[in-house]
DNA sequence: GAGTTTACGTCAGCGTTGTTGACTTTCCAA
DNA sequence: TTGGAAAGTCAACAACGCTGACGTAAACTC
């Protein structure tokens, strides 16, 4: 594996595509891309007092209407105490509202307000224009592509998170 | 734009293709691959003293062994002190050496120990792992597509930088 | 009905990693 | 020889993760 040649013991094309040094290519990408994927909803953030974190919150707040802070907590892979931090700024300055629960008056119900909505629209337009323009460069054949190893890059729970999310949204 | 429809105002198949639904499934797509992306080193890391700055300080020393420090800096993104701090880390944990240029005198330039390339092994063996597998469920040619979507959305700069790379290892 | 669990909020403290700004040292080049 | 680039350092700060502890209310379970 030192020398660079792969751990793959197949033969024929198998071994071409699976070399250490292809999938040290790839990391590199993704690392590079991932960059460009934050970087214009991040300009927009700076801004305001917003970070990355606020975006995460909204962009799922705004998927999962009415998802309650256990359930945001899952989806965003932090802690009570972090999603909290990050809640309060955002219910303080009116872009979140916070429901008591109907059934189960323990859990808050969570929703975009208005300025909430128009903030996750902004954000998001910054987003998918780089994202609309890769994929037309792309081409479908690699979008479809894309996704399926993306899909299969996930962590079982978070694969099935995303699912449900997309589902729940056509 | 609101609608949920997608600012295409193109016919056939690029509209389906590119509706805005489209681009929010992938934006959370890469949000969640990339988790399981940086999960794997990330285990490793935490049991050592470093985080994930050092292994991309480390990662990108091996890719280009006697990059200079602000080289070095253009990869990362991040400014000089907040690398000098890392790497200050890394040299005094003898897994980075810094050595004076020749022609250059005010530069550094950075190569792995051998200690430093065993823990380079280490954290990348632990991502290949997962991409490797990813790969192979997902297949040639979505792995084809996966790396030109990635490619096209880079920023420019950063698509110099990695193509450079590829070029100098490939 | 009492006791336990669950959901949520909060306080306090800490670590990593990013930022600016100011300053020094070294050294190349005009 | 002087200006400026490269590198390093110090200080202060912010965003955003974390753990641990504590409190409250509601829901459950025996």
């Amino acid at each position: 594996m030192a020398d660079g040649r792969g751990t793959s013991s197949h033969s024929g094309e198998n071994l071409l595509f699976l070399t250490d040094e292809q999938l040290r290519q790839a990391i590199e990408a993704m690392f590079f891309a991932y960059r460009g994927f934050t970087a214009d909803p991040d300009r927009i953030l700076v801004d305001m007092a917003y970070g990355r974190a606020h975006h995460r919150a909204i962009h799922f707040i705004n998927r999962a209407p009415g998802t309650t802070v256990n359930n945001l907590l899952g989806l965003l892979g932090v802690t009570k105490q972090s999603l909290n931090r990050v809640l309060r700024t955002l219910i303080a300055d009116g872009l979140v509202e916070s429901q008591v629960g109907k059934s189960d008056k323990r859990e808050r119900h969570l929703y975009l307000t208005e300025a909430g909505r128009a903030l996750e629209q902004t954000l998001s337009d910054a987003q998918r224009v780089r994202m609309r323009s890769a994929f037309r460069d792309a081409g479908p054949e690699a979008v479809a592509g894309f996704r399926t190893v993306l899909e299969t890059m996930m962590d079982p729970e978070m694969r099935h998170s995303y699912l449900r999310l997309k589902e729940n949204s056509g």
